[in-house]
DNA sequence: CTTGAAAAACGTGATGT
DNA sequence: ACATCACGTTTTTCAAG
């Protein structure tokens, strides 16, 4: 429980912080090109990232494809308020539901907090429709994304 | 305006909604075995990944990298109603703190959503005082996330 | 548009500092 | 913990189907 990986905090010095932010935007660079940027040899780079993904920092590499070309023309934020007893279905429902993003529970009146994506508004409507007997929800669609995917920079950097 | 890219239904076929299900889990697999697994060679699915990028349906590879790991431990969600003309500052905010992750233009009595990283709860409230000045905020903290990065699946599929 | 083969570039392991 | 070198593999390019 808690601290599952070794926290070696060696890995988080400069380099290895270098070496996360330029992960985070091009995932596919060689080994070399990378030393390149923080000063090392291709070898040195490559197990440093082993280090990195034992220590569970960096937990995969994902293609970052885009949701409206693949026909996912909406997004929505839906709050819902658990009816009593209904917790664990909301989470198989987020788990087992393409259309769920995300799925977060939360502090205050609602229980979970979650994104959604859909085709249209029927769409939406449908998998809203479905939530509703499992608690009672406050849905609000995303008009336009100001800010996402953004580089997470070490705190106090 | 609208449409960027042109839209080569061809790239979603078969094979290449299966190669995007592949990048999603692993974006760092050798195009051979990403033949393998779709059934074609390495310089086809190398011509094909090339295509989606151009189409823009592939938008980057990136690192997924342990926010508690980092150092961010809390999450938040924040949502805010803009003062008036305090819209633009609140999208500036947004783009240049390092701690909003995303921000979304959203549909309601709220103007923006915002999902915020910090290292703990004197940083997150220093945040969110940060934002007072620009609207009136209600903030939910993340008790525990139980979707995240779910693979993106073609509409219907 | 796809295939197959060649050349160039890359990743990986062993060795030494 | 990193640099250097050597080897096997992968990516890339190009000619051809």
């Amino acid at each position: 429980m808690g601290a599952k990986h070794a926290m070696d905090p060696d890995l988080l010095d400069e380099v290895g912080r270098r070496l996360l932010a330029e992960l985070q935007e091009d995932a596919r660079q060689p080994y070399a090109e990378l030393g390149r940027k923080v000063g090392l040899t291709a070898p040195a780079v490559a197990e440093r990232l082993r280090r990195m993904e034992v220590a569970g920092l960096i937990q995969g590499y994902r293609a970052q494809v885009n949701r409206s070309a693949m026909g996912w023309k909406l997004a929505a934020f839906v709050r819902i308020r658990a009816f009593p007893g209904q917790d664990s279905a909301i989470e198989r429902f987020a788990a087992d539901t393409a259309e769920v993003l995300e799925c977060h529970e939360v502090t205050g009146e609602d229980s979970y907090l979650l994104k959604i994506a859909a085709a249209n508004v029927q769409h939406l409507d449908r998998v809203i429709t479905a939530l509703a007997p499992l608690g009672a929800t406050h849905s609000v669609l995303v008009l336009s994304t100001k800010v996402e995917g953004k580089i997470l920079a070490p705190v106090g950097a």
